[in-house]
DNA sequence: ATAAGTCTTTGATGTAGGTCAATATGACGC
DNA sequence: GCGTCATATTGACCTACATCAAAGACTTAT
């Protein structure tokens, strides 16, 4: 057991606080974006704050998928296992994204704190029969998804195209953009995950994707001050390795 | 020009034929899969029938996404570029698919006819305000994309960490998989793409794609009687070699 | 502070699949 | 049927990245 987690249990069986969605920090980013006051409180009644701890496992791939989240602190780690254990990270999630697509009723892939998180978890019945209710949390919910889609197939060509650097130049590149989305700059990024999870993001092995990293740094591109933090210092050039325009 | 191709124009300029939905093909299958009569009308009244040559491209990356399409006959490819040519399929369309997910308002892919293809096109402004009419249509298209994000999901996989065999088997597989859901059989499959259009579906040159079905077929899993149809002969095998069971 | 464990970096070597090039096969028009 | 063109196959060789192995650098516990 890790030493590092404030929180011991899962997230589904330990609601260790239980706010209303009024003084929710991703309120405006995330699932409840632009729903009526009234709305809210309805979403607000049907969902648990929860808790987890770094390295807990939040939902496992193919169980039952009783529960949708909503991430509102920390970040989370999606992938999926073949047989044999090799891994791909499907995504990342940090505040105000959504978890717990699903299909055939069972989760489409694992997923992991990679810090101490908060979630707003919704049991599915409830919240699907919300969602025949207020057609604005389906759209919402829609917008949502039809952007996860088109990531998605970014990062198909990514897997399928891109080299190396190429690879780890796109990844940076998204994490600024997001930062930047929500913090108003994006020069600085903070990575919470390690280097095989990053490698498992991009299909590629830790070693190279620390190779790589090394390479940027030497060609002046980044500096990476601590780990857990990464500074781009040329992002025109990084953009251009992304693409492959070099 | 291509001289195979019956129709000369692009989908959104040429119309050719209006039918209306109550003869649709794939009704039931599709995005008016259970709608009442009366929704069904409402949604004929904003479709247009139209038909496109095999090798005519029916939409590019980065337009506006004027437009929005229900696949009725033929089958479609979808990719998209990097600057200097590199190309990755996002998916193949059949019968009962849906095209044309946007981000930004723009395609996030392009589209080209593999055969001759029916379409049902529907203008963008006008499906998003019948979806907030038709409560039923807007979560028939949720559930759609949230299929299609696992489906990618399961892509992400294949891309990042599984081999050459894996990738051509899991292929075979997913194609075969589709057909059986249709036809009752999936030991028949239609190949109507070319090997590079797989190779570059599967992140694989098309040299690697047709020595690794070489290979299936040396070892009797598969035969491939002409081109553009495959049999699969032993399942289980084709199965194990998917997941890297072997 | 120190020890133990974990994660990252760096180096040496191997290999799956890419690249380049030469046939072979099939589709279509005449 | 015959020539042309596009696509598929096969072979020889190469390279980007993986694998294996050995230091460093952090982290946390005592």
């Amino acid at each position: 057991m890790r030493s590092g987690s404030h929180f011991a249990q899962t997230a589904s069986s330990n609601p260790l606080v239980n706010s209303p969605c009024e003084k929710c920090n991703v309120a405006g980013m995330s699932l409840c974006h632009a729903l009526s006051c009234d709305d809210l409180k309805k979403l607000s009644s049907i969902s648990t704050a929860v808790e987890v701890g770094k390295g807990v496992t939040i939902i496992n791939e193919m169980d039952p998928a009783d529960f949708l989240f909503n991430v509102t602190g920390g970040s989370i780690k999606l992938y999926k296992l073949l047989p044999d254990g090799r891994r791909q990270m499907t995504g990342f999630l940090f505040p105000g994204d959504f978890l717990g697509i699903a299909m055939n009723d069972c989760y489409a892939y694992s997923a992991e704190a990679l810090e101490d998180c908060k979630l707003c978890r919704f049991p599915r019945a409830k919240l699907e029969a919300l969602l025949k209710e207020i057609p604005d949390l389906e759209n919402r919910l829609l917008n949502m998804l039809s952007n996860e889609l088109v990531l998605a197939q970014d990062q198909m060509l990514l897997l399928g195209r891109k080299t190396a650097i190429e690879k780890v130049s796109s990844f940076l590149l998204a994490l600024s953009k997001r930062t930047k989305s929500k913090t108003g700059t994006g020069d600085v990024i903070s990575l919470p995950m390690g280097r095989s999870d990053i490698g498992d993001y991009l299909g590629l092995t830790t070693e190279t994707v620390s190779r790589t990293l090394t390479n940027l740094k030497k060609k002046g591109i980044i500096s990476i001050p601590t780990n857990g933090q990464l500074e781009i210092n040329d992002m025109e050039e990084l953009t251009d390795l992304a693409e492959g325009m070099d």
